[in-house]
DNA sequence: TTGTATGCGTTATCAC
DNA sequence: GTGATAACGCATACAA
């Protein structure tokens, strides 16, 4: 049984003013309020710990202090640093974050954004898992603020935070050449989204230029999407490795908890990394140096991403103006313990 | 420049009715509305691409499908698994959650609750880091639902979702202890909360019970909080091990964070666990099983932590009446690959 | 400088 | 079964 809180008009009765006087005064506007009343005003919210409701503001303003974030799962460490991001940029913001786990499945997607929109929120930053994006765009004519991360959205109005996905495959695989390496084979995740086809992309190139044979292994479509997934799927990638006749020197793998399945089952089958075999990873999480070895990666700056795709997305909504415009982070590489050169 | 959105006022004109009736057709009330006109509305409503204004709906019947997690950081793995059980079960009812990052900050805390009473949210699910309750109380008492995860809360109202931290330091001792280590330190960062003194205090019972003397080694204050910190943390302490003269054959950490640096910072000092050393970790994270070795650990279960927390929470909001209850999870031990049995 | 009145989008109360 | 109207808490156009 919670009493009633207090609103202006109660602050209005015992300062004896009118309702509109305390709103100026307790929402900060510049409008003119005598001083002596401002003080007194000020002293009564004070007394009765006066909550503004933001509720009634909202309403009123068609404004919001809230946006949400779209993202396969927040416990893959990727996306619980990128949210980490996030939410820090919107809370100097005075915004709060709403996060959605959308499982990697696109009715799900397609689930939050109604939502979203029903809550009346004006910005989105999404790692889209859905192709089709008639709804996207239908609830950006409608005032939805969109910034893209990891997944490009081709519409226009959709700012991005892109990676250079390419070169970061060719940086890694370049890494692996230059120190000696002639029989890389690329391990990977099903190549159904453009991210995981530009690292591929960027392997071939670095792979052809160089006069070797691409070698991939890919596996089978995703069932439902949780934490260790990507690292089981790992494991069955290493499988087919030791199932290898010929074996390569090196792996490049499409991300660090696959990398991590990798070399666990490397090690399982008495495989050491680097000494029998050399392991690269993407993405650079953190956890990379916590693993034996230390897992050598591409770097994809997740943190960073967060911040700026919430500074982007700020400036699309207090600035209706300025046109739709796109960032691209560059790959860096990381060099630890996985990746032995050869003589 | 977005075009005003349609309200019941505007369905109602065009299907020549009063937005009274519109509103108990797409709010899907039980009041009685004629089937025909029922038909008529939904389908306009559909044309029109309606969508309902949860502002005006919640300003109204002061409700709100919005609950609030604040845990330390979003980055550490155990925090990232309990929010991903709270989300999917709020989900399963129509709820979104927002998401608050303390970083082990009192202020930053109270900074949170107070955005969370402005916004109207009924329901919080908290890891507090604060002394002082004061706020959290007052604003129960106007009508905050409040479930505790992680640290206990010593007040009327509160539920919680406890863990017997106690039980699982005794239980991780005794096992290290029945596989006959009998010099077994107990590493940890600074025991200024209760969860971290209980687990000290289990260690401590099992030791004392088998005649052994408890020795443990214990960090100095944190500093401010990141994913990585713990990691760091563990470093640390294992070096302050590597100058012991006498060394013991166990360490019994805090966190699986912090095992995972120890056995880093060992295994950098050439002292390979569990052959030369045994390490039992505490949380029992999934990345356990990454890691070389793969870390045995007492199991804190995260995900069905945020599952629970989150249906005792909707349990408390949608049943006044219901008295607060607690719940305690019992620890479990998961024995992978860390400790080593001696003879 | 202050007050009055209205509306944001919804639902509930009351009349018909 | 349906409609008119008030109210939720707030901010603002307009009046004074």
């Amino acid at each position: 049984m919670s009493k009633k809180p207090i609103t202006i008009h109660d602050i209005a009765e015992i300062a004896k003013v009118s309702s509109a006087t305390v709103s100026r005064v307790l929402s900060n506007s510049n409008y003119p309020v005598s001083k002596e009343l401002q003080i007194r005003i000020r002293k009564i919210a004070e007394e009765s710990n006066y909550i503004p409701n933001m509720l009634g503001k909202q309403l009123k303003n068609n404004t919001s202090t809230t946006i949400a974030v779209i993202i396969p799962s927040i416990s893959n460490p990727f996306y619980s640093s990128v949210v980490q991001g996030i939410e820090e940029t919107a809370r100097e913001n005075n915004y709060t974050v709403i996060t959605c786990n959308s499982q990697q499945d696109p009715a799900l997607e397609e689930e939050y954004i109604r939502t979203i929109m029903q809550k009346q929120i004006k910005g989105l930053i999404i790692s889209s898992i859905s192709d089709d994006k008639t709804l996207l765009r239908s609830c950006m004519q409608m005032g939805l603020n969109v910034v893209a991360i990891d997944q490009v959205i081709e519409e226009d109005q959709v700012s991005q935070i892109k990676f250079n996905y390419e070169k970061g495959g060719y940086m890694g695989t370049k890494h692996l050449i230059e120190l000696g390496h002639r029989q890389i084979t690329y391990l990977t995740s099903k190549l159904d989204r453009p991210s995981r086809r530009s690292i591929y992309k960027g392997y071939k190139i670095a792979m052809e230029e160089a006069g070797l044979a691409p070698v991939s292994i890919e596996s089978g479509a995703e069932e439902l999407y949780n934490a260790i997934h990507d690292f089981d799927l790992g494991k069955k990638l290493a499988d087919k490795v030791l199932a290898l006749s010929d074996k390569p020197s090196a792996l490049f793998v499409c991300n660090d908890m696959m990398a991590f399945g990798v070399i666990n089952r490397l090690a399982d089958k008495n495989m050491q990394v680097p000494e029998h075999i050399s392991v690269i990873g993407f993405d650079g999480i953190d956890f990379g140096m916590m693993i034996h070895p230390a897992l050598t990666s591409v770097k994809q700056p997740d943190y960073e991403m967060g911040k700026m795709s919430c500074k982007l997305l700020f400036d699309k909504i207090n600035n209706e103006a300025v046109a739709a415009y796109d960032i691209v982070l560059q790959p860096q590489l990381v060099i630890r313990k996985s990746v032995k050169p050869l003589q």
